[in-house]
RNA sequence: UGGGGCGUCGCCAAGUGGCAAGGCAGCGGGUUUUGAUCCCGCCAUUCGGAGGUUCGAAUCCUCCCGCCCCAGCCA
């Protein structure tokens, strides 16, 4: 397998490490916050750090990165760790937080400050941003930048024991004002918020910023390898400050890589929550939405999320990945995976005139794979087949079924169209036909052979189904750069076919198990809505179509 | 204009001095009871640009151009 891999600059340097002997194992740690869901750009950074770790036979770590109470709750916990064992990942030893290491941080703290190398700071966050200085100017030291190592730990003990407001005081780090990385400039340890931890409680008024985090939570747990996204790049030489200055059990390393984006698509929480808010969508898990909550009721299975992350790799540079590919992958899996039945979306009345009884039909559920076994299909002179594929006329590119003209029915008989009836406006309402071949699978006499085969489900034997049909959410490549996000929307994103019917065989479906309607698509029974007494289907990827496309 | 990165086919992406992998998309053709699948073929004399080093450069050097990130008590 392994053997298999595309080398991309993160196997290979941890390969030289190992080489090298800078490491004996490889630990990796997947830290999301927990103050959302996550997305498809989530699923890139899971694969990434549990493929490096299964790859090299190592381990990793799942490990909420709480330092932010304000923005995070126990369900967004609760949904990450559900969308991780849903990509099919299993993360070693049990759940971590960097909550649980709050109280050695506060002792590293003490420690920086008794060094000389931490300091309590009472400009407000106005003043310390024009202390900072800018890009091109250098900061100004703060006036209480001197301030004695003992007057600090007693500040610094008085703010954890929460005598001060919010904002009054932080805890900084002594490094340099004039760095010319913004983030040596005497960074933010720690900040005052008198908010319960959905962890902690009230055990803390005082919490640690990501950067004074982060690189201690990888020493603590033995992180080798801490693979970020490409814009904490400048947030390394301060990972590494204090993993320098702190008696640290661990020497961790902090790797970048560019983050997944793919046209179409709109990772962006803000915008998302737009989505939701306006009704756009349903909620978070709707099936259009890049959560994973939303791929996964959409049908796109984990094992193919997995493989167009690996297909896509993993590089520095910042790319837009054409959706094309992950549907590709979907669909790719999914021919293989997925049995076939018949479903028609919009149904047309076919009566065959010289039927002379109804039967049962020996259906194969898939094409190249007899291991898939076959089903019964009651066939009878009454059926439902889908209005666009029948023309009273056309020309002879349209092989489908016409009047005066021959057609297969899908697992069946050749038929021939002979008349039809519309109603007052023209539209078509009911066709007949003739049966030119009788048994299943032959063809006809004459030899003349039909050029198309279409689908249908028995009229008598067939169930209602509602069956929602969807297309990409946006109808721009790059839906983020909109002013509005809500003017990209594509508004034929969601098609809803109330009057489906499916063979009785899919309403048994589980939820969640995914079919492939031949000639349409895959689509998926509903997680939550659907049932055998009202079964109700997504789609989740149409069949590749070269023909629908540059025709009508 | 300070610092840090990145530029290889329409979109991703291997390649790390020896003569441009692969996938997606696209285009031809074949098979086919899904206009699907599958199969075959085509698709970068050239690696952001210009110089230079070398027998030889996408890979090394120089300069230039373009794009991304950083001035939260967010992560």
């Amino acid at each position: 397998m392994s053997t298999e891999l595309r080398s991309n600059f993160l196997r290979t340097q941890i390969q030289s490490d190992l080489e090298a002997g800078r490491t004996g194992e490889v630990v990796t740690r997947f830290p999301p916050e927990p103050n959302g869901f996550l997305h498809i750009g989530h699923a890139k950074s899971i694969t990434v750090n549990f493929g490096l770790a299964e790859q090299f036979g190592g381990r990793c770590h799942l490990r909420f990165d709480d330092t932010n109470p304000e923005k995070e709750s126990q369900e967004f916990i609760n949904s990450i760790q559900e969308d991780v064992s849903w990509l099919g990942y299993e993360w070693s030893g049990e759940v971590r937080f960097a909550s649980s290491y709050f109280e050695q941080f506060y002792q590293w703290a003490l420690h920086l400050i008794d060094n000389g190398c931490a300091y309590v700071c009472d400009l407000s966050a106005e003043e310390a941003r024009r202390y900072r200085g800018s890009l091109v100017e250098a900061g100004q030291n703060s006036p209480f930048r001197e301030r004695s190592a003992s007057e600090n730990r007693a500040l610094f003990e008085q703010m954890r024991s929460g005598v001060f407001a919010e904002g009054a005081k932080v805890l900084r780090a002594k490094i340099d004002m004039a760095a010319p990385n913004m983030n040596l400039r005497d960074p933010i340890l720690y900040r005052i918020r008198h908010v319960a931890h959905h962890q902690t409680g009230t055990d803390w008024t005082i919490y640690p910023t990501y950067d004074f985090a982060h690189g201690q939570e990888d020493a603590i747990e033995g992180v080798t390898h801490s693979i970020c996204t490409l814009e904490f790049e400048d947030h390394r030489p301060l990972y590494e400050w204090f993993i320098e200055h702190l008696p640290v059990p661990h020497t961790p390393r902090q790797i970048e890589f560019a983050r997944l984006n793919t046209s179409y698509t709109i990772t962006s929480k803000r915008q998302l929550k737009q989505l939701v808010d306006a009704n756009v969508v349903t909620g978070w898990d709707d099936p259009r939405m890049p959560t994973i909550a939303g791929l996964r009721r959409r049908g796109y299975p984990a094992t193919a999320i997995r493989h167009f992350c690996e297909e896509v790799g993993t590089s520095r540079s910042d790319s837009i990945v054409d959706v094309a590919m992950l549907e590709s992958a979907v669909r790719d899996h999914l021919n293989k995976t997925a049995a076939r039945a018949m479903c028609v979306l919009r149904p047309l009345r076919l009566t065959l005139t010289n039927l002379p009884n109804e039967s049962v039909l020996l259906v194969p559920n898939h094409p190249a794979d007899e291991a898939f076994g076959v089903r019964e299909v009651t066939f009878g002179q009454d059926l439902f087949i889908d209005c666009q594929d029948f023309r009273e006329s056309a020309n002879k590119h349209f092989k489908r079924l016409v009047l005066g003209k021959r057609v297969r029915l899908r697992g069946a008989i050749v038929i021939e169209g002979e008349r039809c009836e519309t109603d007052a406006e023209g539209n078509v309402t009911h066709v007949f036909a003739r049966c030119v071949t009788l048994e299943p699978g032959a063809d006809p006499d004459d030899g003349i052979k039909p050029k198309g085969v279409i689908h249908w489900v028995s009229a008598d034997h067939s169930v209602p189904a509602v069956v929602r049909c969807y297309d990409r959410l946006f109808s721009q490549e790059a839906p983020g750069r909109c002013d509005d996000i809500l003017e990209a929307v594509n508004p034929e994103s969601l098609v809803v076919m109330q009057d489906a019917v499916i063979e009785p065989m899919l309403a048994k479906a589980v939820p969640e198990q995914v079919y492939q309607f031949e000639r349409e698509g895959y689509f998926v029974a509903d997680r939550y809505e659907h049932q055998s007494e009202a079964p109700v289907f997504n789609m989740t990827i149409g069949l590749r179509d070269n023909w629908s496309a540059s025709n009508g």
